[in-house]
DNA sequence: GACCGATTCTTACTGGCGGTAAATACTATG
DNA sequence: CATAGTATTTACCGCCAGTAAGAATCGGTC
């Protein structure tokens, strides 16, 4: 007898073993078990994903909990926060990348999907911090899909292209949310840069 | 005789009536061709990926010059850049699905090689605007990915799931990416919301 | 212990798609 | 008209997600 979470562990390692290009197959022999098995079990391949980013996204908080711990002040819990998320995210990269990419047309609602697991509680607690210190709250639930957005793709980033130490690079992230862009005393008025997107 | 643009021109239009999960036999019917003609014109799927890619980063750059236009004031000229940006994506929406979903496990990857040309010169620009303010311009190319990736996300949230006006968006996002979370003047010290990720 | 219904698992298959090789039509040139 | 070379299509392969129908197993009943 095979329960849902052994298949899910399966899936786990065969993934970290063989990459995010993983067949249903491959997971189901991992396991020790046939493909339809897989499919009573999860559902289909988006199924997978899901639950496989629901165990992501747990670890991703229990993480962060640990990191922030004690940590009082404003901007040095969000270092903490964004460090955490890049290195549980490179400690399961292969995960992260089949939870990001999940294959299959309506991949981009996927990842909206997920998004929204974050970015929804999120937006919960930056409405309610916002409000006690007597801000719009409106801005919230934008901030958060932002935020969202922002980690996942420098995480992306850092995790397939360099080698700076995530110390650095969440110092410098948490720079540019907590300070902004034209935070900060400026020595004489000046133009942006003219992005490109 | 068809060329390389005709193909490509095919492949929008079908993609923009029936969605991103369009084959490639779809794409060449509906460009009056045989699928062999469109892997030798185009190549293989990614390639004809990027290759729209490299079409919506043309219109979204055109859009946003446009809207910065004459603009001097650097969070006005920031608020009209991502206003932009909302829209032309909105405008092709099923292109940016089609672009940002690409299918296939190495999606990831070509995700963060489309980032790339965007944060690319986003961050010379980036750096070099640092630089003239006397401030260290090494944040500038994580920062720029960060950027990009909130755009996306944002983009494709407020694409699919909600109405609300994209001058309003924008305004939020540019509050954000301006000013940062703890910017502007506080009430009294506080503790940021406990983010989940 | 033998029969039988229900449930669980497996074998075997379908449909569809990306990608390609081999066959075919077409064009230009002598 | 022949022939060489190119452009195009037909026909195919391999792969994989997803499923249907058959095979085995288990639980209960007389």
């Amino acid at each position: 007898m095979v329960d849902r979470t052994h298949i899910l562990d399966a899936a786990e390692r065969v993934i970290r073993r063989d990459g995010a290009g993983v067949s249903i197959d491959a997971i189901a022999q991992e396991a020790g078990v046939t493909k339809p098995i897989v499919y009573a079990r999860i559902g289909k391949r988006t199924d997978l994903a899901d639950a496989l980013a629901q165990r992501l996204a747990d670890r991703l908080i229990e993480a962060a909990e640990a990191a922030i711990g004690k940590r009082r002040n404003g901007r040095t819990r969000l270092v903490a926060l964004i460090r955490s998320n890049l290195e549980t995210l490179a400690e399961h990269r292969e995960l992260f990348l089949f939870v990001s990419s999940g294959a299959s047309e309506e991949m981009p609602q996927r990842t909206l999907y997920l998004a929204e697991q974050s970015a929804t509680p999120m937006a919960e607690q930056l409405a309610a911090w916002r409000k006690a210190e007597g801000r719009d709250p409106s801005v919230a639930l934008v901030w958060s899909y932002g935020f969202v957005g922002l980690l996942n793709m420098v995480s992306l980033w850092w995790i397939t292209e360099t080698d700076r130490p995530a110390e650095v690079v969440a110092e410098q992230l948490a720079e540019l949310l907590w300070s902004g862009l034209g935070g900060g005393p400026r020595k004489r008025p000046t133009h942006p840069p003219r992005v490109r997107s």
